[in-house]
RNA sequence: CGCGGGGUGGAGCAGUCUGGUAGCUCGUUGGGCUCAUAACCCAAAGGUCGCAGGUUCAAAUCCUGCCCCCGCAACCA
């Protein structure tokens, strides 16, 4: 029996659960299942990253321990692993004891290895983000690119790793067989990352708290990724008395297998190894990157204000449609689209039409004509059972390739050929013109098996669903093992409950409907792409979203009419203008404007605008703005604001 | 020269590594069936595979150049 280690990235405890993870953690947890099915000693892990900087500020923020921040973000987790049926093996915390001993060990192994040097980590140094920049990544002036603030240089004692020593190992490892770096593109991107040369990698931080304590070198803290990636060895036992899992599944084990997205492909496939390589430990066997989900990429409808999000469909339908659709819809490696309508075309075609409707009409006329049993007559040659023995074996070899969406297209070949098959054979005239026959008896049966090697082939995509199929044609007990999914094995004669839709068609219209439907507390929310990375700016604008201010408040704004002195573009940039804008004060302001793809600088030269007069200066690609010019926003697109008539400059807008 | 992904019937995609009749799902049209969740079955229409060159007996696929779209970087203050 061959191990299969499963791991999806950890999760960072600064952001609530979104796509992405469910995403990656459903195609953890489909192929854990497969896996188990099939007979391997399988192990899935997942877990949060819990240390550094975001989570040590946030918690302060909210005047709770960096702990409480991330107990509570990972009881969200939990509460996500039951609701999507998650079968994870353990989940690993990056705050637990057990990781410290791990990454205590793998330091300790790094080292004794000559790979870790005390030296100067000198740097232009933002403290508000506590991070060093280059050169190149200042603004224009050498402030912060973040918060437009000097920099200093500082200089800090810190750790490095030297990583520019396994460049050649490195690429030999990306050369060896199988590919270890999936897909292949993913593969060239990041051998021609490390062909370009690696520089040695900072793994402490001198200023970090919340951390690991660098062991050895007091005052020092284990850095991000030093500490994250070890999570997948020190949750096996890795660095403790008894590391059995950690000896069966990595030492010695025979997949080790990191599914991750694509933003974390270099740590993955580039530090991950040669930390791996300087300790003396097993490389993985496979860093499998996926894409991105694109939330809404076309244009839905016209109405706006239509965001439903994933958790609106499993509310509604539970949590495996939304599991098969991912896996169906997403070619695993490459980018793909998430849309309610796509979602619905998915389930209605797929699930309403092509499995439930083939059960359901199974179903009735066994019953009609065997008496509320399957049909007492088993059969071995016929056509469904030929397209059954083609198509099972490219289910399972689409598996091992972990291409979901082809498996279920097998799957599915093989409901089309069940629902031709009983076109020609129409029980529905024998049970009129012969009875239940040992002929009916056949063909029923033989529709009923397909659908019972379909639904055993769907545990792992849908672990509550599939076995209520089964059920439905009078299999209850749930299979345990692939050795279900040959042909023979739906029982004869047993019993079958009265049908009801597994998947009720959804009307897709009523649906979308009720969907646009804003809630009446709720201001139409802008819809656009939404990546699944974290985004500040997005969150910031969900918290936002219902707030109601009191004049007060609002009066702390200040607004003024201004009129437009001057306008140029920013260089390098696509849509910033800069202005200069009169606003009655002894100097013009400067003003920077993301209206570059709407207007032309030579138009907005005399016009008076609105203007936000009070806000805290910023840098835009390096130039200094001091307002903020107002626009109505259509579809991201500017429309600038501007006074009824010519005021003077200055006045106030109230 | 910033990095990356993409351009294949109306829509969404596979196929490109390894050249050989252009494929899938949805949609459309016509027909069939009536067991079934307005489902299912059959048939048809619909493509200069972004453009231009090149290699080849043969190019969606290989080579060269170009155009366009989308993400990210670093931009709605």
């Amino acid at each position: 029996m061959s191990t299969f280690y499963v791991t999806t990235p950890i999760y960072y405890v600064n952001d609530l659960p979104h796509i992405g993870h469910i995403y990656t953690t459903t195609v953890a947890d489909t192929l854990a299942r497969y896996r188990r099915l099939a007979g391997d000693d399988t192990y899935f892990l997942t877990g949060t990253d819990e240390h550094g900087q975001n989570i040590e500020r946030a918690a302060k923020k909210e005047g709770i321990a960096p702990i409480e921040l991330a107990d509570r973000v990972v009881s969200r987790y939990f509460a996500l692993r039951d609701r999507l049926g998650f079968s994870n093996d353990d989940f690993i915390r990056t705050t637990q004891p057990r990781h410290y001993r791990g990454v205590e060990e793998i330091i300790r192994r790094i080292q004794a290895n000559g790979d870790l040097y005390a030296a100067t980590h000198e740097g232009w140094y933002c403290s508000p983000c506590e991070t060093f920049y280059t050169e190149k990544e200042l603004a224009a002036d050498r402030t912060c690119p973040v918060h437009a603030t000097p920099v200093e240089w500082q200089s800090e004692e810190n750790l490095f790793f030297r990583l520019s020593k396994y460049q050649q190992p490195l690429l030999d490892w990306y050369r060896s067989h199988p590919e270890p770096v999936r897909p292949a593109t993913r593969l060239n991107e990041v051998r021609s990352f490390v062909e370009s040369g690696l520089r040695d990698l900072s793994v402490s931080r001198a200023t970090l708290e919340w951390g690991i304590p660098f062991p050895g070198y007091p005052g020092q803290t284990v850095y991000v990724w030093l500490d994250a990636l070890t999570n997948y060895i020190s949750a096996l036992g890795f660095g403790a008395e008894d590391d059995h899992l950690y000896q069966k599944l990595w030492q010695t084990g025979d997949v080790r297998l990191h599914l991750i997205g694509k933003d974390i492909l270099r740590h993955h496939a580039v530090y991950w190894p040669a930390f791996l390589m300087s300790a003396g430990l097993p490389l993985p066997t496979t860093v499998w990157a996926h894409g991105w989900w694109y939330r809404d990429g076309k244009k839905m409808s016209k109405s706006t204000g239509n965001i439903v999000r994933p958790d609106d469909l499993i509310d509604r339908f539970g949590a495996d449609p939304v599991r098969y659709f991912f896996l169906r819809e997403m070619v695993f490696g490459g980018d793909a689209t998430f849309s309610d309508e796509a979602f619905i075309d998915r389930y209605n075609s797929d699930l309403a039409n092509d499995l439930g409707n083939t059960v359901s009409r199974l179903v009735t006329l066994s019953r009609s004509a065997f008496d509320g049993k399957t049909p007492n007559v088993a059969c071995d040659d016929n056509p469904v059972r030929d397209v059954a023995t083609r198509v099972l074996p490219e289910y399972r070899e689409a598996m091992q390739e972990l291409a979901f969406s082809r498996a279920l297209e097998a799957l599915w070949r093989l409901l089309a050929e069940t629902n031709q098959y009983l076109v020609a054979r129409a029980p529905w005239k024998l049970i009129k013109t012969e009875g239940s026959t040992e002929a009916l008896s056949r063909v029923l049966w033989n529709g009923l098996e397909a659908v019972r090697l379909v639904a055993t082939g769907l545990l792992p995509f849908m672990p509550k669903v599939a076995p209520q199929v089964l059920a439905a044609i009078g299999v209850t007990a749930v299979p345990s093992s692939f050795d279900a999914l040959i042909w023979g094995g739906l029982p004869t004669g047993a019993e079958i409950p009265e049908p009801k839709p597994i998947f009720p068609r959804i009307d897709k219209k009523e649906y979308l409907g009720d969907a646009q439907v804003p809630a009446p507390d709720q201001q139409p929310k802008e819809k656009k792409k939404e990546k699944q990375k974290d985004s500040p700016k997005e969150k910031a604008t969900k918290e936002r979203e219902t707030t109601l201010i009191t004049i007060d408040k609002f009066f702390e704004t200040e607004l003024k009419a201004g009129t437009i002195l001057t306008a140029e573009r920013v260089p390098k940039s696509e849509k910033l203008i800069k202005l200069s804008v009169d606003l009655g004060e002894e100097t013009p302001r400067q003003i920077v404007a993301g209206i570059g793809l709407a207007y032309q600088p030579e138009e907005l030269v005399g016009r008076q605008v609105a203007v936000v007069a009070n806000l805290q200066p910023a840098k835009l690609m390096g130039v200094e703005s001091q307002g903020m010019v107002l626009a109505a926003s259509i579809d991201g697109k500017p429309v600038l604001l501007h006074p009824d008539t010519q005021v003077t400059a200055g006045t106030q807008v109230r």
